[in-house]
DNA sequence: CTTCCACCGGAAGTACCGGTAA
DNA sequence: TTACCGGTACTTCCGGTGGAAG
């Protein structure tokens, strides 16, 4: 990056902070959890969830709700601009009314979700030991006891549904029944059109009462979202116009995801402040696309387990000599790779599961070919530089041996 | 056409961990 | 203390399979 000793980078961050010239005034305005106060080309979408969830101010009861649409389609945000409003409505009218939200992704577990679920309610549960059942009976409790009607936005609900099952969904929505004094609405949100086809039919009906879907934004809508939030965000009204074009282009016009546009608008101009420039410019952009693939890539390998480091290390060594690199060359390499530094050998079928688990987080490329009598296996093909992940699994001591 | 390799990948089960309730 | 809980990481078992070789 550069070769000047730290304290004399220190230095200089500092007095570039000090020194004022600013080109963003207001980086909130670009993050991923601000909700502006428009949402441009959502508004029929923001009426229909509204007239959705309006009954619960006459203090009836509403239908459940299901959003659809791909990621960075505004389904999130959506969501939470309306049940902020209504939290607000029903606050100044001093309803009984609670909004809730929980990401299945961000929270992972089915009992983590309802934790989100309890504390909306001022309901504190342990955050383990209990059964699933038994924090679901709390909270149904505490719902019918203070007669609160609750609204429980569920984001990335086909997340959860794909990796433990609809139990949880099942659950929900037959305690809803349950309650006698007060009521609990479900919004669901998901990234994915077919999660349909996991779900019980009877979970099905329930919850897609009524439908949404949102389609992804075009590559103008994309454009003129981030022209509005730059107004915000930018110094003195000046919107770096050709820069934000070059991001709607890169991040958003292909799938229309609206999110990543707005996070490479906010990492270009971060990119662009450290440099000290007056103005973010299209190269800031260009360097803003790579920083992002690089923290990506470096997380993802500092995070990995033990053993998964030791199988993407074993898949490097069979790219040396050939580009045969298939399931069981690599278990091979892994296995002397074990012995070499002493640890545990797993299965091969774990660490199938492991070069899957690899694939997914985008570290390696594999598929499945056949070659007809000599077998059916996954080929693997890695595609970050063996530099690097000497330099980041240096840090493991254990892992110095093989490297 | 059938055979058969070298795996794939689902399902069920086990061990362990950090925790609660009674 | 004992019984039990959910989550994670892993094992064991096993039916399934694309396509070159025969």
């Amino acid at each position: 990056m550069s070769d000047k000793k730290p304290e004399e980078m220190l230095d200089s961050i500092f007095d570039r902070a000090l020194s004022g010239k600013h080109i963003l005034n207001d980086n909130h305005v670009l993050s991923s959890e601000y909700i502006p106060e428009k949402l441009p080309f959502r508004e029929k979408q923001i009426v229909s969830v509204g007239q959705t969830l309006a009954p619960l101010l006459k203090g009836m009861k509403c239908s459940n709700l299901l959003l659809y649409g791909k990621t960075g389609t505004g389904k999130t945000v959506v969501a939470r601009y309306v049940i902020d409003r209504l939290a607000q409505k029903a606050h100044s009218n001093n309803m009984k009314i609670r909004v809730a939200y929980s990401n299945a992704r961000v929270s992972r577990t089915s009992y983590r979700v309802l934790t989100d679920l309890a504390n909306s309610v001022d309901l504190s549960i342990p955050f383990t030991g209990l059964s699933i059942g038994e924090v679901l009976q709390r909270i149904v409790n505490k719902i019918s006891q203070d007669g609160y009607f609750v609204v429980f936005v569920l984001d990335e609900i086909d997340y959860l549904v794909k990796t433990h099952s609809d139990n949880l969904l099942y659950e929900l929505t037959r305690s809803s029944d349950r309650l006698s004094p007060g009521f609990l609405c479900l919004v669901g949100i998901s990234n994915d059109l077919q999660f349909k086809d996991y779900l019980d039919p009877r979970v099905l009906s329930s919850l897609s009462e009524e439908e949404l879907v949102f389609p992804p934004y075009t590559a103008e809508e994309i454009r003129s979202i981030l022209l509005q939030r730059a107004e915000m965000a930018f110094t003195g009204g000046i919107t770096p116009t050709a820069a934000i074009n070059l991001c709607a282009a890169l991040a958003g016009s292909e799938h229309g995801d609206a999110r990543r546009a707005v996070d490479l608008l906010r990492i270009s101009a971060e990119v662009a402040e450290r440099e000290g420039a007056e103005q973010l410019e299209e190269k800031h952009v260009r360097i803003a696309v790579q920083k992002i693939e690089r923290d990506r890539v470096n997380d993802a390998l500092s995070s990995l387990p033990l053993q998964a480091k030791v199988v993407l290390l074993s898949i490097l060594r069979c790219g040396d000599d050939d580009s045969s690199c298939s399931t069981g060359t690599v278990f091979e390499k892994y296995h002397n790779l074990c012995q070499k530094i002493g640890i545990e050998v797993l299965t091969q079928r774990r660490v199938s599961g492991l070069l899957s688990e690899l694939d997914l987080l985008g570290l390696t490329s594999s598929s499945v070919v056949s070659s007809g009598r000599y077998g059916r296996t996954k080929k693997i093909h890695s595609s970050i530089p063996i530099q690097l992940v000497r330099e980041i699994f240096s840090e493991d001591p254990v892992l110095t041996p093989i490297l």
